[in-house]
DNA sequence: CTTTCTCGGATAGCTAGTATCCGTGTTATG
DNA sequence: CATAACACGGATACTAGCTATCCGAGAAAG
């Protein structure tokens, strides 16, 4: 079982469309050279955030992506559920009713004990991921990164930006 | 992200395994024939689960697959880390080593917020997968399913173990 | 010694994810 | 209005991991 790498991509993404001015878009291409990588392969997931409504659109020249809310109004799980879908990863084939034990369809009315099983875990899961919002991230990069690091990425960004 | 089907199957077949009497053994195409599944694919993953000290392998003629341990010491998530390995979903690919912010790789001793967050999600939701047994799951059987079928399953399995 | 069964590897086939390209339409700017 | 810059959306090839099957070797029971 494995996550899309477009995951990362997506919250890295939003976490530095976090620090922009409000009024101000980045390129796809300029994110995409941000975080060294392929362009046309992010642009797929940019476009999915967007119309997932984490991300917002702006058209035409000198347009790109921005975050459609406040980066504390963005959790890990909008993300990952724009890009890897809400489904769980456990998928109940419905075993039971096959083989000797096959039993009329009508006598399966609720979920079968494993299926809740995996659904509760899956529920904890998404639970967690929510509880991490954009803004968490981006205060946790203030402390792990150095100084001199981060007005690397501040002067990068003011290039780029429109 | 989807989970491997060999886990549900993986599940299955301790649950009725659950219910032979101790010394007995099921050979793995009665199985695979109870469960309506390919034998040469379900052989694959009983094998795993042996290889993890799940399941014991009985050699030879009249052999078969019984559990290694009581129902109630074998967790959903040992059958889940068995067939479907032990790393969590997410994999961080390091991405801020990389484009205009990279920094000496020294810089990087902890693990990113990011990171951080999908570890802490992967270990509730193994933890929750740990609190489901087998011998939990057999009990929520005995509830479900309605006595006929029971005994249906009951007298199948006793032609067919050993 | 023969039968029965697991063991273990070798080998296709399939599906979802990875990656790239290009034509179309929209917007800012001169 | 003409042009340039850029997002949009679909089409397409590639890849890895999961699905599925087969068969010879070896071990235990009778
Ligand atoms: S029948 Fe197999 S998990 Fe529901
Ligand atoms: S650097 Fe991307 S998740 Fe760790």
């Amino acid at each position: 079982m494995r996550l899309s790498d477009g995951v990362e991509w997506g919250v890295h993404v939003c976490v530095v469309l976090a620090t922009l001015p409000d009024d101000a878009a980045l390129a796809a291409a300029k994110l995409a050279e941000y975080h060294g990588v392929p362009a046309a392969y992010l642009a797929k997931h940019l476009q999915v955030l967007a119309g997932a409504g984490v991300l917002r659109t702006v058209k035409g020249a000198r347009g790109g992506y921005r975050l459609a809310r406040p980066p504390a109004d963005i959790t890990v799980l909008d993300v990952v559920e724009a890009i890897d879908g809400e489904e769980s990863a456990f998928r109940c084939s419905e075993i039971r009713r096959r083989g000797p034990l096959a039993m009329p369809a009508r006598e399966y009315t609720k979920p079968c004990g494993i299926h809740r099983a995996f659904s509760r875990a899956d529920e904890v899961w998404r639970a967690e991921l929510a509880k991490t919002t954009i803004a968490d991230l981006l205060i946790g990069l203030l402390h792990d990164v150095p100084r001199t690091a981060l007005e690397k990425g501040a002067r990068w960004l003011q290039e780029s930006a429109r």
